[in-house]
DNA sequence: CTGAAAGCGCTTACAG
DNA sequence: CTGAAAGCGCTTACAG
């Protein structure tokens, strides 16, 4: 049988009032009683049941987080963060995949809620109208992960996309690329593939070529969506590009390897920019030319706030653009710092 | 105001206990009064409050999994199989990162425990005497992951250790290896890397080769551990061999760029070989020969038994040994499957 | 400084 | 089929 704090009340001799003061660390307790008190906590091995805290006092010290998939090491930098400062804080996370799937987002969020989660950290590549009416309409918290809500109801932690994705765009055509090709994700009505297209969008404006939707393709944001897809191109034969921009760096790897599979050699032949820059990014050869993004920060700045909401210290919703860098590597020739 | 049951009641004109059976789908409950319920459900937007019914049928739906850490790709998958067994039986997942440090395992068990988690997954490369015990004696249902517990008090879902090294040293010495050294851990006094050790002697023994203990190189175990501790053997330029037997993937990608770096190739003049398979090792140059371990299942098996023991269709304890595959590819010279 | 008592939002035996 | 009431294990205003 579970011990509980009538039990230590009990053996210590005092109501249970007192033992929930010792507990807490309430000070106005007598040092004699609160001496007793412990050895009695100590005896009985009493552990507080922060269930019935948490329905008592209305908080639960637990934090739940949505991401889209803890195995794409992108989302997993973010948890880290998150976690970490949970840890600082004394709270915990409630890890919620959803796989891009709005049913799954639709049925975790309502479980968070339902285990009544102090809040809620949303990430994704996309906020639909639904869904962020649904978080703006939660009992708890929201703060949103690498998304913005446009509306300025929810808070968020991401980076600019857009001059990220012109960045690195003005550098791969300064370095002679006028013939891009670009691997997005499998549909591209999302909010960060769009920005990343207007991003490269912007620069071809700015340096004179023409962008051409035909240059998008669309694929899964893994390392075998990427080598499936420039397989079938080169295999294909049809498309002449000297530089493809992944929008991740898994899907860059992807394309390497397919690249170099048909005798070509990356970045003699062909070029090839990612996105996110995944930790093995500079591991692999040719090392990967890439945008960073500070995902372990994202994590943790949203925690930061997020906590800071559900302890009624900040109030005030923002949109907080986290710094990004383009990451000059070996993977996209005669590109410069 | 959230809206409490009490709410949807008076909407209803019911009591309680009528809204609670609707909610809980208990079928004495007549269908026009169900239908009245419902409506007012639909109309108050009535969320239940899971934390209020936790403690009455002292049952959360949580589980707890204590990993080292959710950045290593390892338990990332492990995480993640938990997880999807999680959503099929609607429970959910408290992430807790330990960092090898038995500090932060102590206190993750202790907050997991007053959580009221129905069982907790603890996943390691060793497990102290010290955590067995209060692993044992934890007022809820435990599963071990990749360490067994020797006593047989507790569950665990991991593979043969010993088994699999010998099974990878004997192809390796069979290529003509006879001149290995191992890429440990930090420290060897881990259940994991006490075991793989036990299965190279043990090939060692049987081919008639000398183990020296000198032959063991203790490093972090990440892509620049290993890479560090190859840049050092090689700079120094003291010890000759043809084989590095890496105690994970990280570290052998780590030792083939120091490798490379130095001016040699891997597997010509230096053959690697890995463990544990990460999602990358066949998309780097050499691809990795290593082991593959079902991380995925074991997250997803040790789930399922633990689900199992919480709603006690399992009270027996058992160490279930999951199959493991030997991955010839690349890294290391002369190897045949 | 300490305790009795109400109440957090549910579920469920019990009675009808 | 439905409702009144007790109780899950805590916290905390209130009284002393």
């Amino acid at each position: 049988m579970k011990v509980k704090i009538v039990d230590v009340a009990k053996e210590a001799n005092v109501s249970v009032a007192t033992v929930s003061r010792v507990v807490n660390n309430i000070p106005l307790v007598n040092e004699e009683t609160r001496e007793r008190v412990l050895k009695a906590i100590k005896k009985t091995g009493y552990k507080p049941n922060a269930i019935a805290r948490s329905l008592k006092i209305q908080k639960t010290n637990t934090l739940g987080i949505m991401i889209p998939d803890i195995l794409d090491p992108f989302y997993t930098w973010i948890v880290r963060g998150a976690e970490d400062v949970c840890g600082i804080y004394n709270y915990n996370i409630i890890l919620s995949d959803t796989d891009f799937n709005p049913e799954k987002e639709k049925k975790s969020l309502d479980v968070l809620v339902e285990k009544q989660c102090d809040g809620i950290i949303y990430v994704g590549k996309n906020l639909t109208d639904e869904m962020r009416d649904r978080l703006t309409s939660a009992s708890c918290e929201v703060v949103l992960g690498c998304v913005p809500d446009v509306t300025g109801k929810l808070s968020g932690v991401l980076i600019d996309n857009t001059s990220a994705a012109y960045d690195l765009a003005v550098k791969v055509i300064d370095a002679g690329h006028r013939n891009n090709i670009i691997f997005s994700d499998e549909n591209d009505n999302g909010y960060i593939a769009e920005k990343r297209l207007e991003g490269i969008q912007k620069a071809y404006k700015e340096k004179g070529l023409e962008f051409n939707p035909d240059q998008i393709y669309h694929c899964l944001s893994s390392i075998s969506g990427g080598y499936n897809q420039m397989k079938d191109i080169l295999e294909k034969g049809e498309v002449s590009f000297s530089n493809v921009f992944c929008f991740n760096d898994q899907m860059a790897l992807g394309a390497i390897r397919a690249i170099e599979e048909k005798g070509y050699s990356v970045p003699r032949d062909y070029s090839v920019a990612g996105f996110n820059d995944f930790w093995i990014s500079e591991w692999v050869t040719p090392k990967i030319t890439t945008i960073s993004q500070p995902m372990y920060d994202i994590g943790a700045v949203a925690t930061r706030m997020l906590i800071k909401m559900c302890e009624k210290e900040e109030t005030e919703m923002k949109t907080l653009y986290v710094p990004y860098e383009v990451k000059v590597r070996d993977s996209v020739k005669g590109i410069s710092e």
